[in-house]
RNA sequence: GGCCGGGUGGCGAAGUGGCCUAACGCGGAGGUCUGCAAAACCUUUAUUCCGUGGGUUCAAAUCCCACCCCGGCCUCCA
């Protein structure tokens, strides 16, 4: 192992050492349950996914800790505005949630800890923070003193005075200085509230991140990360709220991703988010586009840079996950069926002719994660399968491990983990059931069989037209999704 | 205003000092196969132009300077 990521705190490339050897823990900050979720979200969770995988493959123990937000000023005001409680809100869209990853490939992380679970951990960090000197009450709420936080403004790169004079925050009249922020929130009226040692109230945003963190995975671990909109203020107000409270260093890797971006009607480009209303749920796109497709779509940016969204690029990721399943069904066609991946740990495996394919892609991956140069190797060995599938001459035990280490790779990156009749078959929304298209392609052989041309294109239309092609071959027709 | 990113072919996207006359995918063109197709395969699609202009170097898409443009953060946001 000899990976290399890139550490948002100092904004370089580093190598990876652990705290603790062949150990990793990680924290991602989820998503605030109030609606579905979009493309942006689906990055984030894909992404983070992807590196967990990739950590577990290189034979590390991983400790995967994803919280969801599941109170907050919009959860509250959506939860009103419905006349529901917000319990049941946050309810339906963890479970929403938990279905767009399941499409989307996405494992479920080791720990995946709700805020409100949580009152007592945060309870607990905030009073150290007063008995510490770090945070003060103000009008009934509790705040956070920025100023007596020496390093604040360290990972964002920000210090305070430049912070200050581009603040655009409405000044609370009981904060000291305009940047601390709340650590718990007086309850007003027709809100969720907890007790506590200050009154009635309900936790600030930073601090759960900062206290189901160092519950489940220890006041020092490896790596954070999250969107790049977090960097600051939020990671910023976690890392002071943590080490001030624990006074050890807390994170020592801190990942960013970028943002997806959507064009506007006039053509500008800006940031998907929820605020803004452009969004695209994972949902909407999963009814037009197998989850995979999607990934693919994800996987083929690198994480860092930013992402544009539009349906035409959506379109060609498709076109080239196509690609990938047609060449393992190629092979199915050729070795009868699929070799199952094998078990073994990557390295100890003899991969023969594909070694090479193999250490291209370990080393794309070791390098900061990148996917695009990985997914490159594996259109690569498609496209070698494919050859060897056309070659009379061509070694099946070749072609087999072929497959399947390009299928192991591509497990990776949460790709091709189907069947490719399953990934060709599926989300034909045409009306016509499996067994309406057999009948079809049968009639259609018999006219072509009585060399009946006319009828057997006009069938092949008709099929078209439903959104089904066919592919003629020596052993058969088969179809797919057009 | 401050602070970060980024500008690579028709599109997306790697590459960040010599293997770059620039990976990979999508799209396009021609061909093989096919009754015709589709898929696949072969050939081709940036030939001193890697935002613009300077500079450093034996050598730059890659380093430095200036400029232009785009995005983000500084308020909730993945």
């Amino acid at each position: 192992m000899n990976i290399q990521l890139f550490n948002s705190m100092g904004r370089k490339k580093e190598p990876l050492q652990l705290r603790v050897a062949g150990q990793v823990g990680i924290y991602v900050c989820g998503v605030t349950v109030y609606d579905y979720c979009h493309i942006g979200h689906a990055r984030v969770m894909v992404v983070f996914d992807t590196i967990v995988r990739y950590l577990r493959a290189c034979g590390l123990k991983v400790t995967y800790v994803r919280n969801f937000t599941d109170i907050d000023d919009k959860i509250i005001q959506r939860a009103n505005a419905l006349h529901i409680p917000f319990q049941q809100l946050t309810e339906t869209f963890i479970e929403a949630f938990q279905v767009d990853m399941q499409a989307l490939g996405v494992a479920r992380a080791d720990r995946e800890p709700k805020a409100t679970d949580h009152l007592a951990e945060m309870q607990q960090m905030i009073d150290n923070l007063i008995r510490k000197g770090l945070a003060y009450p103000g009008g009934g709420d509790i705040f956070y003193a920025v100023d007596r936080f020496q390093s604040y403004g360290q990972l964002s790169g920000k210090n305070l005075a430049e912070l200050q004079s581009g603040s655009r925050v409405d000044v609370d009249t009981h904060k000291q200085n305009p940047l601390d922020f709340v650590l718990w929130k007086k309850a007003k009226p027709d809100e969720p509230h907890w007790p506590s040692p200050w009154g009635e109230g309900r936790p600030g945003w930073h601090i759960e991140c900062s206290a189901m963190s160092c519950k489940y995975l220890g006041e020092s671990f490896d790596i954070h990360g999250g969107g790049m909109d977090l960097l600051f203020p939020h990671h910023e107000n976690e890392i002071a709220q943590t080490e001030g409270s624990s006074g050890q260093p807390w994170v020592r890797y801190w990942l960013h991703n970028g943002f997806v971006n959507v064009l506007t009607d006039s053509g500008e480009r800006e940031k998907m988010s929820k605020s803004l209303g452009n969004f695209f749920t994972i949902r909407d796109l999963l009814a037009h586009y197998p989850g995979e497709v999607l990934r693919l779509f994800i996987l083929n940016s690198h994480y860092r840079s930013p992402l544009d969204f539009s349906s035409e690029l959506l379109d060609a990721a498709r076109h080239g996950m196509d690609r990938l399943y047609s060449a393992l069904a190629g092979a199915k066609k050729r070795l009868q069926e699929l070799p199952v991946a094998a078990a073994a740990p990557l390295d100890d495996t003899d991969w023969g002719h594909w070694a090479e394919e193999m250490e291209r892609f370990l080393v794309a991956m070791d390098d900061d994660f990148n996917t695009p140069q990985a997914i490159a190797v594996l259109f690569e060995m498609a496209k070698q399968i494919n050859r060897l599938v056309a070659t009379e001459t061509a070694s099946v035990q070749e072609i087999s491990q072929g497959v399947q280490l390009l299928r192991q790779l591509a497990a990776l990156l949460g790709l091709l983990t189907t069947d490719p009749d399953h990934y060709f078959h599926q989300l034909t929304s045409t009306g016509l059931g499996d067994a309406d298209i057999d009948a079809l392609i049968q009639q259609r052989l018999a006219a072509r069989l009585a060399r009946n041309f006319q009828e057997a294109d006009r069938i092949r239309q008709q099929l078209l037209e439903a959104g089904i092609v066919l592919q003629d071959a020596k052993e058969g027709t088969t179809w797919r999704r057009s």
